[in-house]
DNA sequence: TAGCCTACCAAGCACTTGCTTGGTACGGCG
DNA sequence: CGCCGTACCAAGCAAGTGCTTGGTAGGCTA
């Protein structure tokens, strides 16, 4: 099976290189760091991909299209407006333990690379990611879930901000499981750290 | 006055620098980068300071000294624990306002500088602001201002990675003033976003 | 007016970067 | 057995990196 070796051979090197871009940037990785922890020579890369860009862009493009599925999938399900922003955090503080590189490497150098033309899909993914916190959050709003006059713009931000920068020092397999940190901080989001 | 000349001239250079940094990265910013900015060749950088790294490092000293300071200032207040808690959240968004370079060169950079010997000072401070918000949190817990059964660590955590995060997307002078995102964000904190 | 200081230029050195090139080892297949 | 495809090596190039060197212009001061 020549084919699904190559394939095994690829993936393995795009997991590395996750890695390695997620933990000191893209741009502060080098094509010899990479051939370096995956015990070849840096020339040999080019066996596998065209650039060192081409393979962000691979990780970054896997990973967006399996988080967006999810999206889409609570947007489309008929669950109440609560149980729907409930089920798009789990879904986020999920994909956080599951691909921790990726989402790392999405946080740190959306910015930088959404420069190039050949990442504008970037900014399209961000404002997909818009839409659909702003749906949920007006839908609250509107169904009564949510106080009334909440800003939706600033809640969204900070919703978004809270959640996907808790990669910074999420471990997966650490004390706290991605299912309590999404509890705990589904329970301050709501309710509040004031006391009733 | 020859000295003020120069520190006015260095202090310039160092505001170029620290803009750089924050936009495109520390090590992503070449000296010729700075030198351009200022219209002046990568060479004449070497009169004003050893090398980049003494840029960056005095760049977050400088800037890290004031906040503590307001911080400390807090700490040692009479204030009621939720006052402190509202002051020490408003003071981090001033220091986003007057200091966005400066807070974005902390939040992208501490991790990669931290590596170096010379930066061990970022550890320090990032357990100095930690012992801020625990003895605020558990005062806040304590004193029945916060909830009892609240996660004190996580809290922590949220707290930070929120109010710092907003460097992202806050611009000084743009439609909303950094009181207001203070206001905003202490409402959502307190209080959460449900209806009660 | 002589000496000194600040600010800068012009040139280039040693090194690192992403990427290219021509080649080898080896397993499977007709 | 001959051929092809996969995976890799060895060597190196052009561009870019931080930093150094020896020098100049012009203002201030004794």
């Amino acid at each position: 099976m020549p084919e699904q070796t190559t394939a095994t051979r690829r993936d393995e090197l795009l997991g590395i290189a996750a890695r390695l871009f997620a933990d000191k940037g893209f741009k502060n990785t080098t094509v010899r760091d990479i051939a370096d922890a995956a015990g070849i020579l840096s020339g040999s890369l080019y066996h596998h991909f065209d650039s060192k860009e081409s393979m962000v862009d691979d990780i970054l493009q896997t990973f967006q299209a399996e988080l967006f599925a999810a999206y889409d999938d609570v947007l489309a399900s008929d669950d109440d407006a609560r149980t729907k922003i409930e089920r798009a955090v789990r879904l986020s503080f999920a994909a956080i333990d599951q691909n921790p590189h990726e989402v790392a490497i999405f946080q740190n150098e959306a910015d930088y690379l959404g420069g190039f033309p050949r990442f504008g899909y970037l900014a399209e993914r961000n404002a997909q990611s818009r839409n659909v916190w702003m749906t949920l959050l007006t839908e609250g709003v509107e169904s009564g879930a949510l106080r009334a006059d909440l800003d939706v713009t600033l809640t969204y931000r900070f919703i978004r901000d809270t959640v996907w920068v808790a990669v910074r020092w999420y471990r997966p397999g650490g004390g706290l499981s991605h299912e309590a940190i999404a509890d705990q901080y589904l329970t301050i989001l709501l309710d509040g750290i004031a006391h009733e």
